[in-house]
DNA sequence: GCCAACGTTGGC
DNA sequence: GCCAACGTTGGC
């Protein structure tokens, strides 16, 4: 028996990286995880073929844009170790890096975003985990039932 | 621009 | 190991 697909909401601010640009690339390495808990979800649980709801932040208006495939599993972040990059780690050891990211691929663009404000009016939500007040976690799980609400209220065609 | 929430850092 | 100071996130 295989095992059951996992999800996700992996949040991107889309002035630096939007669903449009995952549309164009078709696929991109979500660089700059610099948090702990996010990694190790990544790292862990994470597996190829689980959907993420693409989540635009700090947006008008935030919410959620789209649908990404997990394409691989978790590797070192290039960017840490790149003076130039705005994702730069100085602490963090070539033969030990601390961040890892993986690679998604682009499911589906909404037709409009989700707003957060739908989500936080619609009951079934309301345990969600990224509605849950002070979460501030880029990458996070969702629950399946979430995951399918979420892609009906968005009028998606992906289905779980 | 404000500020709540929370993670990280560093002095002790 | 405690915890205050500081930095970041992200909605509003």
């Amino acid at each position: 028996m295989a095992r059951a697909r996992g999800y996700w909401l992996m949040k991107s601010e889309p002035g630096t990286y939007s669903i449009d640009d995952l549309a164009r690339d078709g696929r991109t390495r979500w660089e700059g995880v610099r948090n702990y808990q996010a990694r190790n979800y990544m790292r862990d649980q994470m597996k190829v073929g689980d959907l993420a709801l693409f989540y635009h932040s700090s947006a008008e208006p935030s919410g959620v844009a789209g649908v990404a495939e997990i394409a691989s599993a978790a590797y070192p972040d290039p960017t840490q170790f790149d003076g130039q990059s705005p994702y730069h780690d100085p602490k963090s050891k070539k033969d030990d890096p601390a961040w890892l990211l993986v690679d998604v691929t682009f499911v589906e663009k909404l037709p409009e975003v989700l707003a957060l404000q739908r989500l936080k009016a619609d009951a079934s939500l309301s345990s969600m985990l990224v509605l849950r007040r002070g979460q501030r976690l880029s990458v996070m799980p969702v629950e399946r039932a979430h995951f399918a609400r979420v892609l009906r209220l968005g009028k998606a065609r992906t289905r779980v």
